[in-house]
DNA sequence: TATGAATGAGTCTTCATTCAT
DNA sequence: AATGAATGAAGACTCATTCAT
């Protein structure tokens, strides 16, 4: 029991570290989170950080991971609600869009970590939970598209893929400041785009019943 | 004319430093893209850097003018081809997703640059230039669009502003890996993706003119 | 108690910086003072240094401080001992000039700081602190001047600068190697300055009892 | 004659070249003084500026050489005009004073050479000639105390330095702005000193006569 | 003589990381 | 588990100086 006591302690510090981690990260940057900063907005000193987590990276890793479990969680949540299938769609697609849209540097990371900008040593290994992880968060979209089209998975797939893609993109250009150049809101490009999908979902659903 | 030479020759170097930065940049990625090593790349001493550019924020501000530049270019020349509004529209959006697509260092540039990841001093006027290619290019885009669909200025605009996030939500993916994860294709997505605006815009005429 | 002895191991290593400063700086001049030679003088890394100073100018500035305030115990000191009034200003102006003729860094760190070759950033806070010091420790030399000449506060004043243009321009040409040129002695140019000086307040006295 | 006419463009551009240097150092200081920045404002490539002097610290050396000329010159005028015995040496010490004031940067260059901070390659050679320089120059003064206070060579000469080392040390507290903490003015300070000289050696003069 | 290109040593500073305590 | 001291490698940038032209 006492060994499970320090093993809850320990996890909880480690929680703790994390979120002051996100916390530095959100305010300073990836480039400004350094492990000081950290560790101080934590309490700690930089020593102690590593106590936790054996590497800068590997804190990165932990708030990614940590990112994509929320993420499955709200889709969860937020698609489970009762009502229509269709309803259950469009909430899961803005259950996506808003999540990323209050946590900015969630979608930073994730891009951050798989592009150019990639640190050494994350490696496959992550790559793999990471990939597993946005599968199965798709798979609700994906459920529910098929369901309201009355889609072969092929094709639910494909405009699941879709729906991803746009979402992503007015999730960037909206956080790197283009769209408001371009004079857009970006929720209302998104309900824009749910609307013309479920509308294009029931004449697929119409043209199959015909 | 030794001094027009001169100046040629100068500009030849300092197209030659600019290539050594941009490869530099897309094997080592922004932050691996120290001065030492762009240099090293072009055969000089970091110092001999400074000759060329002031700061390694200009670098990285000519590499993105560069990008725009061509960008423009591109579209410009695919987009002017002979052929009906439709034809010109699809030459158009293709023409900004193979340029990204054949070029992604240029994509995490821009991105890069006005991200959380944003070095300083790159600044607003950068930024202004950016944003005004930017609204000159998709006017293009915009100008097809109306075309094709007959539609409002403002109908078009927000056509044009969807397909732009779709588009660069699909490249963003592509080049982060996930697409491969999904099983999908950018190509086929943005074909498909045209398809489907083209076909809209057809109906907008054919209600427009019933 | 540990903490207490932690922070007493602290202060004392940056003592030791300091002094390490200080001979790297005596031995090679403010220019030659780089952190890496005062780290090396100290046994430590670069890196190191960072520790206990944030800045190079805070050393400098660290430095200045001691100076100015051993200068002030130094005078308090010297100028306190019993005798005349008459004993206690020679006392003191002898003290100002030992001091700065035993550590001659000083006195080039003191105009070094305010002159041409200043560094940024020393700023008005360390200039204030330098006068406050430098008029309370002249304070002690004019009251001394005031009493034995029985002058007003304002000519009193005025004596006390010159005494102290004398006596620095002594320091600085004696420094600066020109005093042996010119075949003289400041250990006698000053004693024979005190004694004019004493002697012209005396008769100022008597002319005012008389 | 070619040859002839060659040297004097040289020399002239060699004095074109100090007179940048000059400004350049009186503007940004010497450690702001550049080898480029003193090749631009003269009109040249920082290479040029190796053809006239094959080292940085020449040049500071050709300053402080032609500084040291022109003090030579302004005593000697100004210590030249008619009037008594007193009246030239008032004249004398105030051109000094003068001088100094109006060129702090002479100053500061004299200083620097000799002091802690000193440049290594300067070496022994120059210093003799400055030496040298400067002793002629003190003769003018030390000619008129004798003559005005029928002094010995010997006294003469004590009497003088010790109005050199007022002298500097007036102009020294003044340029590093620490006589205008003391509520001080020079000038007034150097005609005070002036005075009381003149005075001390009148006195010598009667008790000599009696 | 003058240029302009280039070097190379050096500057301060930052930071992830290690380790004795 | 945590500290605090220390390292060492790296980073951007500067500048006197050299040299082919």
């Amino acid at each position: 029991m006492t060994a499970n006591r320090r093993e809850t302690n320990r996890k909880f510090r480690q929680e703790a570290l994390l979120s002051a981690a996100k916390q530095v990260f959100a305010a300073h940057g990836l480039e400004g989170a350094t492990i000081r900063a950290i560790a101080q907005e934590a309490g700690y000193t930089a020593g102690a950080v590593y106590s936790y987590y054996p590497t800068k990276e590997a804190i990165y890793a932990a708030i990614l991971a940590h990112s994509l479990h929320d993420l499955r969680d709200t889709i969860a949540t937020e698609a489970a609600g009762g009502g229509s299938d269709e309803a259950r769609l469009r909430a899961a697609i803005r259950a996506v869009y808003r999540f990323y849209r209050a946590r900015p540097q969630d979608l930073d990371l994730g891009l951050y970590v798989f592009q150019g900008l990639r640190p050494r040593g994350l490696g496959p290994e992550l790559d793999r939970q990471l990939n597993s992880r946005l599968i199965v968060a798709l798979q609700k979209v994906a459920g529910a598209i098929a369901r309201v089209g009355r889609l072969t998975p092929l094709a639910a797939h494909r405009e699941t893929v879709a729906a991803i893609c746009y979402l992503f993109g007015t999730l960037v250009l909206a956080g790197t400041g283009r769209l408001k150049i371009l004079d857009s809101e970006p929720d209302a490009l998104i309900e824009h785009y749910v609307d013309g999908l479920v509308a294009r979902l029931h004449d697929a659903r119409s043209a199959q019943t015909a």
